[in-house]
DNA sequence: GGAGTCCATGAGAGCATTCCCTTGCGTGCT
DNA sequence: AGCACGCAAGGGAATGCTCTCATGGACTCC
């Protein structure tokens, strides 16, 4: 009786539908749409014309709920709490690493989806998304040193890869910088076009990157004989950039030459440097950091750190898509050499 | 004979265990979890402890079978061919709409999948994609009048939300910017300063936005009496704007006022008039498009007319989750103001 | 020529959830 | 007191797919 109600809709055509078009079971059409194995080449190509016929699409929720996988992957935007989270992708380094996320997923015909997490609340959201089996695993970008995502995702037992090195060591796969020889590059540059006086503006003390680029610089400089180094600390924000040079030439006005831990505050120490009649790179030579799109915007264009992030945030999903097929779960990490980048500022 | 075999490894807690541990059927825990509608609170404690005693997690593969919801929605960049993929993020109206369709989507709970649709191969992709059930539903990002993916998923039947008026008459659901008030605000702006030779730069004119826009303030500026202004296209970056202002400034070397159709092209303007000694807004006024982080970041900073990116994908969002909750498939538009922003240039 | 091997196919058992239908019980109305 | 109705809870079907296991046929090898 009950097919004498069913209406005669336009469900959409189930792998029953297809293998009954096609003469054959289910199971073997499921063998010809997953990997054609052991199937006979006729047979095959008759399920193939079945399958054009009826317009049929595999049905991804019945699939992963007997593969216990989805295909997707969760890109997890992390530790911004300091950006209106609508500007996130704005953001020259989390719009980079975001690219190379989905570039690379593209290549594997994936997709990831999206999650900001700036509040406790997100955070248990992110980890009760991929326990409810919505992702496979996590690429995990994150800055500060002090967020707690690592580790509650370890501890959920998720997959993860993370962009910086971990805050604690923890058993987790990542990618990173080795900013200290990235700092040293800036340090040796300005050392060599003969810089005498020489300041530098950080980024935000906790986040690791910036602790490290700190330091390189520092060291580098004392190695070239300058053992004290002005320093103000920035926040990575051009405005950032802009009080920090105002308060270095207030202090050090003679000073000839900047290093800035990115890109967006080197651009603003050069609108501060413009606007007190410096001349860059004449007066004060200028290096920022990244090589973010921000080096080749400003006037003059910046002579820059390079850190490739498009293709650390590929080795980084590499290296999740990896541990996804190996049973074991073994963590590799991934350093990436930057280099210096010449152009007009320095 | 089964239960003997079966491994006793940590295999995630399922509906039925919760039931077997609070004492009641599968039926009766769904019905907690999803709407308590119609049971005993009693009952409803001691499943809510048994949920908290087995650690239990709805599986979303298992659900969306059933329902044929996955709760997620594609957001998908489309018609950006002439963009590096891995940079698409870090454009400022890629960006910016990506991150109002996120920030959007997070006060419900929800999260996109993010793909690109720049080839015919990606474009199938994400109708496939979309047709296995991956996603309830898509947000189109795109801005070439010439991109084919709205009508493909529109014929497909799925569910779409159209930033920009569609190509041609099409049953979808967009929202877009009044362009050519927007073009009339900077005319108006350009006249009321005292401009009395003015150019403009426009977008590449495949776009609609950019048609809109240069018609627009032909319009406006023939209203004032300019019957005839002079034109460069350009293609929205920066260096395009650097290059049709060197063919303005070469043509007319006496202009005193431009129009450029978005913020980029009017920061690339903007180096160009400095290098040629012009001072900005003394010598020439410039005023942008879009309002973006370059309006702020260039110096002087641009006075330009406000598209407000964020809160129009946030409108295209809500426009979609609503036409997924009703069953009739009325199709709406919302159309933005633009505004006229003061800042330096202008 | 018979036995063993291998390969292609089919049948059927899950996978975890929701939804429909039924049942049981209590209450209010006649 | 009897009947009807509403609410709470359970049972079973259905969702669409993959995967294991069994089966049958063809082929090979001695």
């Amino acid at each position: 009786m009950s097919e004498v109600l069913r209406p005669p809709a336009s469900r959409s055509p189930t792998l029953e539908d297809v293998a009954k078009v096609a003469g054959v079971s289910r199971a073997t059409v499921s063998r010809v749409i997953n990997t054609t194995r052991n199937v006979d080449p006729a047979i095959r190509d008759s399920v193939r014309q079945a399958i054009a016929a009826t317009g049929y699409v595999p049905n991804s929720a019945a699939r992963s709920l007997v593969t216990r996988r989805t295909g997707t992957i969760a890109l997890v935007l992390s530790g911004a709490q300091d950006l209106s989270s609508s500007q996130v992708f704005v953001d020259p380094f989390f719009g980079r690493a975001a690219g190379g996320v989905v570039n690379f997923l593209r290549t594997r015909g994936r997709h990831p989806v999206v999650m900001l997490a700036d509040t406790d609340e997100s955070r248990t959201h992110v980890v009760d998304h991929l326990r409810q089996g919505n992702a496979d695993g996590a690429v995990l970008i994150t800055t500060h040193s002090t967020d707690p995502l690592p580790k509650l995702l370890v501890d959920a037992g998720q997959p993860v890869a993370l962009f910086a090195r971990p805050p604690r060591p923890l058993a987790i796969s990542y990618v990173d910088l080795a900013h200290e020889r990235g700092a040293a590059l800036a340090a040796g540059h300005l050392i060599a076009r003969g810089c005498r006086r020489v300041a530098t503006i950080s980024g935000p003390l906790d986040v690791f990157a910036s602790q490290d680029r700190l330091s390189g610089f520092q060291t580098a400089m004392a190695r070239h004989g300058h053992l004290s180094v002005p320093h103000v600390e920035g926040n990575f924000t051009q405005d950032s950039g802009e009080s920090a040079m105002r308060q270095l030439l207030a202090e050090h006005p003679d000073l000839d030459g900047v290093f800035a831990a990115n890109d967006l505050m080197a651009q603003g120490a050069l609108d501060v440097l413009r606007e007190h009649g410096r001349r860059v790179p004449a007066d004060v030579a200028v290096i920022g950091f990244d090589d973010s799109s921000a080096a080749t915007a400003s006037r003059p264009a910046l002579t820059t750190i390079r850190q490739p992030v498009e293709d650390m945030a590929g080795a980084l999903t590499k290296l999740l898509l990896d541990s996804l097929d190996q049973t074991d779960r073994r963590v590799t990490s991934v350093i990436f050499e930057p280099t210096l980048v010449l152009r007009q500022s320095a």
